[in-house]
DNA sequence: CGCCTGCTTGAGATCATTCAAATCGTGTGG
DNA sequence: CCACACGATTTGAATGATCTCAAGCAGGCG
């Protein structure tokens, strides 16, 4: 099991190591975890809003969202969307209970990593819970940009500025390039991350494309002109790159 | 110095042991830190987007915010309010360089902590650095749910959900009961944490009172009718309430 | 072919913004 | 005590953005 995850949890390891200084020992401690994979289809929850989790979810493969959904009518709000390598509730290791549910975008697969586990690395290895706590404030300030995205620009603002912020991600991960990558998600899961509804998302859309900035064909971004759309956005990808800390790059 | 923000640190340490479990030892390394008293005029920024500080900021007393701001023409995004006792950039210990700036609301006094005495406690005290890593993840709850609260609710709504949140952050501090409490923020203030205009504030806090469910008044929320404007808010305050951890309670 | 999902279109209603101005309260200086 | 300035709140009217509802279209697949 452990073997079989070992290069899925290394694509983990990497985005740890994008951040923070491990050492040999602490780096083969994460990619001996124990873990279990899980394939799941698209449009289906992977952990449903309320239910308490006893294990985290590394994304390998596909697209994967965390929602907020309203009780009265079930709209939901996507918070983050998590690319392969992305651990995307570590933060429910100090906090099993989540108040969100994770759902699959596109057909994807997870593996399963139980708490306690990731919890002991943590309480044995120090660099681990400082990499940990950084990761987990990666994915927070991601979020904060998301509130100002989705408080304070309007459609064809907020849509450039998440196409843009996906774009560097991939790169970053290197799963494409920023003008162009395999982005699955539909309209309608696009508008519950946008806070729009998906009829004004697709004429958002149609304004982009005519304005010659994007297309989306196939599950797939094509950025046309990467600079109008970043200014378009007023995106600053200042908020993506969190630097290594010094005393940990001279360690 | 560190004896005279005693108290004020042991507010932090009341936060962190609502959620989390600590020796003595590790209570009094806390109470230990080494601080500096800092006063903030109302309407100022305390640190600037963009800046990178050393020093983490603990409220003491007021009201301070953190906030997005829009290169173009300046207009803010508010993504968190901090009560006294609130460590309002605890993440920065980890990512010292912020895309966010934070700002008083009211006049307000915070204690500056040096980043590297945070992070050597971390270090040293595994339950410490797991007590942090909860404390960030708190935050970036109540930040998740301000991502659906702008994205998906409409004024009025979204209005009241702030007011039941704070209320209940408010009464969880003991600095007040969660339908009457003080909160210094101008309508301006609060048109930049809804992610509306400040007329539209005015006129949505008119339709909320002329509905007897609250009342802002002299910088002091009256909620008259909290069962309804939880209701109006689809309000649950499970994301406010990070339990205790099985293990460390047995610890 | 028939069905399903996702995308597109139109028209009207609603919500929120903009801009401009009036009002109110508080504190300050004459 | 009055005049004044300032920040905060309130009001009105017009405009613009976004939503709602309802329907039509296109492609993939059994």
């Amino acid at each position: 099991m452990a073997t079989s995850n070992m290069s899925a949890l290394s694509l983990f390891l990497d985005r740890l190591l994008r951040r923070s200084v491990l050492s040999a020992e602490e780096q083969g401690a994460i990619l001996n975890l124990r873990s279990h994979a899980f394939q799941a289809e698209g449009r289906s929850d992977i952990v449903s809003p309320g239910q308490k989790v006893d294990h985290a979810c590394l994304v390998v493969d596909g697209l994967v969202g965390r929602f907020d959904q309203m009780a009265a009518d079930g709209r939901r709000q996507t918070t983050a969307f998590h690319l392969p390598g992305d651990m995307c509730d570590l933060h429910s290791v100090v906090a099993p209970v989540a108040g969100w549910g994770i759902e699959a975008i596109a057909t994807s697969t997870v593996l399963h990593i139980p708490h306690r586990d990731l919890r002991a690395l943590a309480t044995s290895y120090p660099a681990i819970a400082l990499a940990f706590w950084r990761d987990t404030t990666a994915d927070a300030s991601i979020l904060g940009k998301w509130v100002s995205n989705v408080g304070r620009r309007n459609a064809p603002a907020r849509t450039a500025h998440l196409v843009c912020e996906i774009g560097i991600r991939m790169e970053q991960a290197g799963l494409g390039e920023r003008t162009r990558y395999t982005f699955a998600a539909t309209q309608v899961q696009l508008a519950d991350a946008l806070g729009l509804t998906p009829v004004h998302v697709n004429r958002t859309l149609q304004a982009l494309r005519a304005d010659g900035l994007l297309r989306i064909e196939q599950r797939m971004v094509h950025v046309d002109d990467w600079d109008r759309l970043a200014v378009l956005a007023e995106f600053d990808p200042e908020y993506l790159l969190i630097e290594h800390l010094p005393e940990q790059r001279a360690a």
